[in-house]
DNA sequence: GTAAATTGGTCCATCAATGGTTCTTCGAGA
DNA sequence: TCTCGAAGAACCATTGATGGACCAATTTAC
């Protein structure tokens, strides 16, 4: 969902400097003069450039000019790169030690709308039949339970994680062990976490939410 | 029951959506030219429209458009971003939440050479007066105890919280609450940590990290 | 050393396009 | 006759983008 101006101009500008243009000094052409380059107003190449300088692309300097970064932060390059191949017995670990939690604090911290989000997307995953859909409502479901514990923090932390479980090795692996019958015993699973939530159970939340991971534990790791 | 035009519309619209046209940006033409193109009043193209919408087939904007919805997920980049920003409350709850269990992990499946790497970087930390050297053993600690529970993914985790909690502004935040006696007691409870892994009591070590934290947490926030 | 030019940073008024809302009117069918 | 889908129109709020003015930091020319 794009077709911003001002973010064609930021892929350009990204391709452009991939390619080497500017490589002598790393310094882009001034505002003024990208703007009547790319017959656009200032403002636009500005958003353009505030894109790239957000994305750690570039830094600007007033009075000098804009200039593309050297390169980027190797660590967190590398954590990036390592956390990509995360092994399917480490994530549902981790997810066993923080989801649970994140119930617990959602069930004391969110307000009724969001846990309505939660309720909703579990609801929207009954009616499904295909794992591909299912595992989007799925996944849907637990970001919405992150994103009404009140901790931003965890909040990415399970981005990360889910990011981490979409590569395509992954969905191949869920794919092997679909089964209706499981598809089921989730959706179920769910629907108590939901319960419990609305009641505003904590403790409640916290152990259902544990007993569907290791569940899903099991299934995948197959233990 | 005869159809409603609306109905009518809205079936047309999804199956042209489905058969890839606005394919390449996933915007839908004007509700006005939709109108136009459909001979009908631009009410029942917002019905229509609102039938899809409904269904989570499409988002609409105003000011920009009709978008169909496509799954975007987030980079791992531009989370990471998000994360730099991260309060510290949240990030001591997470710590609290991850890091007494990473003990606890570290304590039953670490290598002696690994849990003696933990000690070092804790005896190290000892010497030292300054506090800008006594962060950065402190942050060792952590680290090396994350090392060594066996999860790769928690250790990862681990960095990029690490990351956030060097940014300057915490660096800030963490000399104004410094202290020599803050800073003996944190070095006490390091120890503490210490042995209980040496021991291999992983319920000690938990115990012992989630004391440490909390004091951690209350000299920080001041509570 | 000083003045002028250059450059990014900020703000504002303006415009066109777009979805959101509300109202009146018309006509076919129950 | 009454209801309701649909047409048609007016107006609102938001958004993307333009164009311009001025400021502050820096570089360049003299």
């Amino acid at each position: 969902m794009r077709k911003l101006m001002a973010d064609e101009i930021a892929e350009t500008l990204r391709q452009r400097a991939a390619a080497g243009e500017w490589g002598d000094d790393l310094r882009l052409p001034a505002e003024r003069d990208l703007a009547v380059e790319f017959g656009v107003a200032r403002n636009t190449i500005r958003l353009a450039l505030g894109r790239l300088e957000e994305a750690g692309a570039l830094v600007r300097q007033v009075g000098r000019g804009t200039f593309l970064t050297a390169e980027q932060s190797p660590t967190l390059a590398a954590i990036i790169k390592r956390m990509e191949g995360g092994s399917p017995a480490d994530i549902m670990e981790t997810r066993l030690l923080i989801e649970p939690s994140a119930a617990a604090y959602a069930a004391t911290n969110a307000s009724f709308a969001e846990l309505q989000r939660v309720r909703d997307a579990h609801e929207r995953a009954v009616y499904v039949t295909d794992v591909h859909t299912f595992e989007k409502w799925d996944a849907e479901f637990h970001r919405r339970v992150f994103a009404c514990c009140g901790n931003n923090l965890l909040r990415d932390i399970n981005e990360l994680i889910g990011i981490v479980r979409n590569q395509p090795l992954w969905f191949d692996m869920k794919s092997r062990v679909f089964s209706e019958d499981r598809l089921q015993r989730c959706r179920q699973e769910h629907g108590v976490i939901v319960d419990r939530l609305l009641s505003r159970d904590a403790d409640g939340a916290r152990n259902a939410m544990l007993e569907h991971l290791q569940l899903v534990k099991r299934n995948l790791l197959r233990r």
